[in-house]
DNA sequence: ACCATATTCAACTGGTCACTTGAATACTTG
DNA sequence: CAAGTATTCAAGTGACCAGTTGAATATGGT
């Protein structure tokens, strides 16, 4: 660079980190954050996404722009639809991470949750090695929460699938003699903190996993996929969890 | 939860996703990744901050407490000054993430730069595997062309230290008979980049390593660090690199 | 105690972003 | 080819954010 005049050298490093502040603006909206978090989980419909984050089509297809054009997400048109999804696993890895690393501020937060709560089940949240630990025991069974559509699109091999909002129907053959850990989203959903209030209001002994489904993927463990089955519309069953 | 109205799910969810919205605003502004990617070298003063992103001292002391807020960096008071450092050792990880995230979308400014690079000192950068390999093999010597006071704060074991303005006084005993590989701050430094077209006008074999000696610590290589010396403030030295 | 230095606070301004609304585009189906 | 559905575009408004300036606070040295 010797001849070289330093301007350029500006211009490199102004341009360079305006194009590492587009992934950071891309995530400083939380509605664009609950809409990242959902396409972690599998491609989506514009529709979908919007009912997830309460926005309204319009609104939830800008962000859907702003996500593609940080290369965070990528969109396929699909027959009548368009679906959108993450455009790298890697980007799966990294908004991970982000969680992770806001978990920390979110302690405060789950403490003051876990003490309007009935059961304090963020508290005895269990973690990875314990989880393992319990189910090659023998002695716990894990239960997958989500809604069935989001169990059939992908779920941990050796979990049983049952829905939040027909938790009820299958009380009857769950063992009262182990322990049952409710799998959900991840730290950012509560539908395995309402499963383990139903649960432990019923004398049951329960409680719910710190990690998604997502993140068990991540660690390496067994994912089991039904292919050819495709998320349609379809927000129901999604009782404000997330 | 049975008995718990909906509402307080709704207000933990947009509670939950405003937090992990602080942490995607304070990576918004490319002032503040400036100034992340300085601290994730090591800690250091207000004034030293804002010399390396271009700001005046009190933008620069607005801009730090915003990433302090987002539980990114954390302050203390030595003696007269105030020194910011990185929260955690995990923010370092995730940041090199993000930066390896954007650097996709980087690649094609990176053939532009090179264009009007008397040398194409990005495209024929020596990643880690190979440049390993060229150690081993005793074929490549490696130079740390960034300021003396950083070197000192901490560099890879066996790296040569040649600041870029003071690399003319050291061309004499640069073996001609090896390739030189030049170590800097990482992709979004261009030290290197600088260093590597002056070897090659004067006739030496010499590539830019892709990463940065943060990068390489994280995978694992053994780091010199000189305890006690701490980096005060000078941005001398500092040729517009980052 | 006083001054110099280092950092933060407070008030202000221009620009950018999120959301709304209404229209336009693109594809599928009859 | 027409009608319907899904998505995007375009314009407008209110809120928030980055940067400036000048003053306030806090520490160390004399």
């Amino acid at each position: 660079m010797v001849s070289f005049p330093s301007a350029p050298d500006d211009l490199f490093k102004a341009y360079a980190y305006e194009q590492l502040a587009t992934i950071g603006k891309a995530l400083c909206a939380p509605a664009r954050l609950v809409i990242l978090n959902v396409l972690c989980q599998g491609e989506r419909t514009v529709e979908v996404l919007a009912g997830h984050a309460g926005l309204s089509v319009a609104n939830a297809s800008q962000h859907l722009q702003v996500l593609r054009r940080a290369n965070l997400v990528e969109s396929e048109r699909q027959g009548n639809k368009i679906i959108y999804r993450v455009a790298d696993r890697n980007v799966v890895g990294f908004f991970t991470s982000m969680k992770e690393l806001a978990a920390e501020r979110m302690s405060s937060l789950q403490v003051a949750f876990s003490e309007i709560s009935a059961a304090p089940s963020r508290l005895a949240a269990v973690g990875r090695e314990e989880l393992l630990s319990l189910v090659e025991a023998g002695i716990a069974v894990v239960i997958d929460v989500r809604p069935s559509e989001e169990y059939r699109s992908g779920h941990i091999a050796g979990t049983v699938s049952i829905p939040l909002d027909r938790l009820s129907d299958h009380l009857s053959w769950l063992p009262a003699d182990k322990e049952i850990v409710a799998l959900c989203r991840g730290s950012y959903c509560i539908l395995a903190d309402k499963a383990v209030d139903i649960l432990r209001e019923l004398g049951l002994s329960a409680r719910r996993a710190i990690d998604g489904v997502v993140e068990w993927e991540l660690s390496g463990l067994p994912v089991e996929r039904e292919t050819g089955q495709r998320l349609e519309a379809s927000v129901e069953g999604d009782h404000g969890g997330q």
